[in-house]
DNA sequence: TAGTGGTCTAGACCACCGT
DNA sequence: CGGTGGTCTAGACCACTAG
């Protein structure tokens, strides 16, 4: 019988919540299977109903996957992709392609003040940046300034760089145990300086968007920041509003 | 007791498709209350758990609020000033500020094929076009082509200018009965032509943001059409992904 | 076949709302 | 106070998955 957080909430929101955690603290990590519906309610000590309740609440924040038959899953989090629904590229037969990344520049540095209230730090402490190129069959289609924390993301500061790999979610969860659960981003328009219209085959000035992300862990701790360019006419998104 | 529609459907799936058919057909409007849900469950000849569990999927599609202790209400959807989410314009308190409208032409035309396939018309059906400025304190902040079918907006094509307000869903609900429910919108980048940046202040081929919109009723029928147009340089947006 | 989630029932009591 | 939605129980049976 687990001990409960606050006894004015409702049951079910108190499971939701002690799974929350556990799943927070990597009890259980993505793709694993969590107990049975029954074994949670024998545990918890409730009905059936309000543990399916509690995990329903869980689906629709998409921290957990249902298979009927299997059991019910951590979700991995996949938009290792997603800054490339803003620029969606296809092959001859209209399928999606998955663009190639090159790892252009790799310091330390302090985190200016910006970064710093993203990721959560002190101002000034040290980051790891990097600044990354993807490209489609050598066509540029997104520059990226990435921003870590050290000493959390310390392995990657040495790291060869032909091994990043072009997702870096899961590379940051295979070497340094980091898992993107969510994230907020902010969509806006610039011009390109010369140091992205270079690499991106853009005039300087060229109209730009600017994507600015904060990649969160299950636990809403801030685990990476990163700000995309592209070029603003090849810019599209599509949103269902109620 | 009502008849179903597909047996192999799960009862409260075919409840949901009930009610949501219902509302569509305009049994019941925004802001009304819909039957108790022990009237519905003996109505339709269930269990009370199995009619909470279609309400829930209608208030998870938008269709239906509940308010504890007081029933389950068609609700209205509010988007009327959507559109400035993307440009916000707050005062100086930080309190967001709902422009006004202005109507700089109203004709009557035959829809071009693009705007006739976005509403499912044939092209050359008869569309009314509206050209829409709307401007916090004289200053302008979006343009906004708007396309509405005929006959079914009649009444709005010789309807006093001055009397269209500021929000126009509303406005179509009161005149023509037209209850906009949800809408797909497409963003992208451009540069304003001489039509556009008069209005909107701008220089010709000042970068853009241009957003198309299809505004759907309950039934999914598409109602309007609009494309709106506002300067790049104010466009921000924030989405959260899992 | 055993184990999982999915649907459904028929109750009970609570929390909130308006009169 | 009566009526509403919100929580919770203790079952039953079905549908799907895997070994």
């Amino acid at each position: 019988m687990p001990t409960f957080l606050d006894e004015r909430q409702p049951l079910y929101l108190r499971i939701r919540d002690d799974l929350a955690a556990r799943i927070a603290a990597g009890e259980w990590r993505p793709g694993d299977a969590i107990p049975a519906e029954d074994a949670l309610a024998e545990h918890h000590g409730v009905a059936l109903g309000t543990v399916r309740k509690a995990i329903d609440e869980l689906v629709r924040a998409g921290m957990i996957e249902r298979r009927q038959g299997r059991g019910s899953f951590v979700r991995r989090s996949d938009f290792g992709n997603a800054m490339l629904r803003f620029f969606r590229h296809t092959d001859a037969q209209g399928r999606p392609l998955l663009p190639s990344a090159s790892l252009l520049e790799r310091r330390v540095e302090q985190a200016p003040p910006e970064i710093a209230a993203a990721l959560g730090l002190a101002a000034g402490a040290p980051i790891l940046m990097l600044f990354r190129l993807r490209s489609n069959q050598g066509e540029p289609i997104l520059a990226e300034d990435i921003a870590l924390p050290l000493p959390r993301f310390e392995a990657l500061a040495d790291w060869p760089a032909d091994e990043f790999g072009d997702l870096l979610y899961p590379f940051y969860e295979k070497v340094c145990g980091a898992i993107v659960a969510r994230a907020r981003e902010r969509i806006s328009f610039g011009y390109a300086q010369p140091r992205l219209a270079a690499p991106l085959g853009l005039d300087p000035g060229a109209p730009i968007v600017v994507i600015e992300r904060t990649a969160l862990g299950y636990d809403a701790a801030p685990l990476e920041w990163r700000r995309s360019y592209g070029a603003a006419e090849r810019f599209s998104y599509t949103i269902d509003i109620q």
